[in-house]
RNA sequence: GUGCCUGUAGCUCAAUGGUUAGAGCGCCUGACUGUGGCUCAGGAGGCUGUGGGUUCGAAACCCAUCAGGCACCCCA
């Protein structure tokens, strides 16, 4: 017999979980249309060809497999990619700049771990071909409105720019080639604090003179405008640091004309992220409740897309986290946390009052209410005990007495109590309930 | 991928190497032939993750394997 299990980090969702999954889906879909985003949806699998070359260090968590004809292929490592193979390939279908969100699994072969999975769901959400930092501040502010939307109560964005964090290693007098060990060491700041960092940057080679400078770049903090003024100043000799600078200042202004609270942004010198292709602004979310890492991150990458299509292609998005947002949410008990899908329950009294009963239950579905058929007219007590224990909120009875009349008992399972009410009102009944 | 910890009923957990592996919750039946939750009485449910080994004897000790958690690494 086959064995009865699923596979390492791939996870069921059973229908509490996946009720919470729907709303999380659904609300932040919600933000991306409001904004003019437009869907897309491509396949799971690529050529193997496609995803080499783009992620850096990690490839080796591509699940790779040949198909029956030999040809290479993967499961898709994010929903970056795909986006920039379609926005090449598409070229002449789509029109520029493109907002477009996709909602799917990605896979990458990591150890598992909470939060973390090897299947998992992605919203993605980028706009194609702006450099405008509009552009920035609208992924922002969609970021933004998307927590706020599923209840998170106390968020903060940390915005960073690659060529200041870039600035900073080149202030302390390193090349292009050891940043990325600098980019690693800063990021975990507020994972090991001040020491840990020194220590790790000394370990891979950084004068004691670098690190102290590095270190002082990176523990700026204070309201944007102040961060960015003593940015500039210390990092006054380099062009593209202070340009970042002036972009990421744009940013700011943008958030705060869209309306981003003040509170839910800072910047954040010592944030780095992982991923190789961002080019321009970073940023990640992060709650006091997710000690583990963020909730969600993204930035602006202005070359990959452009590998496939041949020329630069500016984007900035973000990837909001299915899986690990859902898991926050669990363990902070925010979100809506409906037992079942049914609102109502219909009971049949006998095979005499089936008949009405599913008329009954045609009516509330027909006047949307979602509704669900006893199965067992084996007496009353047994269905009301059924539609407890499914979390369906409201017990409708038509007996005899009940049909004489031309009325309905509602029976509310949740408060307790019932009252009748005339046939033609059930709708409206339960509609306000 | 590396290191550490864990795996016993559907769930949360008990059980000095020694009878037939237990409890709470949940589940099923009944008390209750037009009314769930509360109460009471009864019942079902286990090759102790899996496969080897040590031992007179293993849930416990050893090895392997699978799965989960934590740290590293990285990230959503």
């Amino acid at each position: 017999m086959a064995k009865v299990q699923n596979i390492k980090g791939m996870r069921d969702h059973l229908p509490p979980a996946m009720m919470l999954r729907q709303h999380i889906v659904a609300t932040i879909t919600g933000v991306c249309e409001r904004h003019g985003f437009e869907p897309l949806q491509t396949p799971i699998i690529e050529y193997a060809e496609a995803l080499e070359g783009k992620l850096g260090d990690d490839e080796s968590l591509i699940y790779r497999f040949e198909d029956h004809g030999g040809r290479r292929l993967a499961l898709r490592y994010d929903q970056t990619v795909p986006l920039a193979r379609v926005v090449a390939q598409y070229a002449g279908q789509i029109t520029l700049p493109w907002r477009r969100y996709a909602l799917g699994p990605s896979y990458r072969g990591e150890r598992p771990a909470r939060g973390r999975y090897r299947e998992f769901y992605q919203a993605d959400a980028d706009i194609v071909g702006s450099s405008s930092p509009l552009a920035d501040a609208e992924i922002v502010a969609m970021l933004t409105e998307s927590l706020t939307a599923l209840g998170f109560p106390d968020f903060v964005t940390m915005l960073n720019h690659r060529q200041i964090v870039g600035g900073v290693a080149r202030a302390s007098g390193l090349d292009e080639a050891s940043a990325g060990g600098v980019y690693r060491a800063i990021d975990k700041f507020d994972k090991i604090g001040a020491d840990g960092v020194r220590d790790e940057l000394l370990r891979g080679g950084v004068s004691a003179e670098s690190a102290a400078q590095i270190l002082a770049l990176v523990q700026i903090e204070g309201p944007p405008a102040e961060v960015l003024a003593a940015l500039s100043e210390r990092l006054a000799g380099d062009e593209r640091a202070l340009a970042a600078l002036e972009n990421l200042r744009a940013i700011i202004d943008g958030l705060g004309q869209m309306g981003v609270p003040p509170e839910r942004y800072k910047v954040a010198p010592r944030l780095a992220r992982g991923l190789s292709y961002y080019t321009g602004l970073v940023f990640e979310a992060i709650t006091p409740h997710w000690p583990e890492g963020s909730l969600l991150g993204g930035g602006r990458y202005d070359e990959l897309v452009g590998q496939f299509a041949g020329r630069p292609i500016p984007t900035v998005g973000l990837a909001f986290g299915i899986d690990r947002l859902h898991d926050v949410m669990e363990e902070l008990k925010i979100g809506p946390r409906p037992a079942t899908t049914a609102v109502a329950y219909v009971t049949i009294f006998g095979p005499e009052q089936m008949a009405d009963s599913l008329a009954l239950a045609r009516e509330l579905r027909a006047g949307g209410v979602n509704t669900l058929i006893s199965l067992d007219s084996g007496g009353l007590g047994k269905q009301f005990k059924d539609a407890d224990r499914k979390g369906v909120s409201y017990a409708l009875v038509l007996g005899p007495d009940e049909i004489a009349r031309g009325e309905v008992v509602i029976k509310d399972l949740r408060g307790g109590g019932q009252r009748a009410v005339p046939r033609a009102e059930v709708v409206a009944a339960l509609g306000e309930a």
